[in-house]
DNA sequence: TTGCTCCTCACGTCACGTGAGGTGGC
DNA sequence: TTGCTCCTCACGTCACGTGAGGTGGC
């Protein structure tokens, strides 16, 4: 009931996903683009998240009739976007890498520098070591619970 | 120069620290009391968090004449609160922790239940493992620089 | 006419940072 | 008088969430 990909005011398609609803809607492959509901669902984000990004000056989708229309660079923008984020970039650090590398090879290139990638690793070393530190605390604090439950009783 | 950890206003002293300045200025431990700077400094936070935390009712320093003073019993809960968060607990949870458990047996005891204990466990894992893969990622992409000069200069 | 999807404000959340402008006591 | 420390607004940051109220096309 709730699998059409493919919304009826206009031809759209899936890309780079594992051609599910494709094949049942042929006409939607006559225009690559799609609404801001299909991006939303076919990415993991929310409406909100790409209307967000688009306040950012991250995206651009056309308007057709005032609604947002995402062809196929706007959806390799918001790749890099979300792989960017999963990656620990702020959305301000994402606007410089789509501005220094606009279009580059795709939607697989981040146009980070090396230093750039260096510093991440480091910045995210930091926040794993914090992480552990707490789990260990944690963990003692766990166990402190047993060595309480078994001086009650024994 | 700026070691003036005893302000002239009011009679104070170093609490939990490794006593210093305290030799220095023995008249401070007649009162066991201290200023915002002061806590801000002794335990590593802004005075903005201070006045912040109090805000949202984690802290309740008394007033002299308009000027926060924090007692014994403030730099307990203060401790809690900086150790509860260093845990990753939200300042919503911690609120919780004190109203749980308001004094205990000082600042050592956060008040927080096994589960509670176990659920951050849990959150802090899964956090971790997202950095690990954004880490094994970023360095994917590091290798990959010298992939790239390799095959442009060999 | 109803239901669905889209839209634009605009305030809320989280944990503070950062001025702005003013006060008090040495 | 100057310098220091304290104070209270109040807006800014980050990445959205969450209504509110309205529109368009089947």
């Amino acid at each position: 009931m709730n699998d059409r990909s493919c919304a009826s005011f206009s031809g759209l398609a899936a890309i780079d996903a594992e051609g599910r609803g494709t094949a049942s809607a042929p006409a939607c492959s006559t225009r690559n683009v799609q609404t801001i509901a299909e991006v939303a669902a076919e990415f993991g984000v929310t409406q909100r998240a790409l209307r967000f990004y688009e306040a950012k000056c991250l995206l651009a989708p056309r308007r057709e009739g005032g609604v947002r229309i995402y062809d196929q660079g706007e959806r390799w923008r918001l790749a890099r976007i979300v792989k960017a984020k999963s990656l620990g970039f702020t959305l301000g650090e994402i606007h410089q890498m789509l501005s220094a590398s606009p279009e580059d090879d795709g939607a697989a290139a981040l146009g980070i520098s090396r230093r750039q990638c260096c510093e991440q690793i480091e910045l995210l070393e930091l926040r794993k070591r914090e992480i552990e530190a707490a789990l260990a605390e944690l963990r003692r604090t766990y166990s402190s619970f047993y060595v309480r439950l078994a001086s009650s009783t024994g």
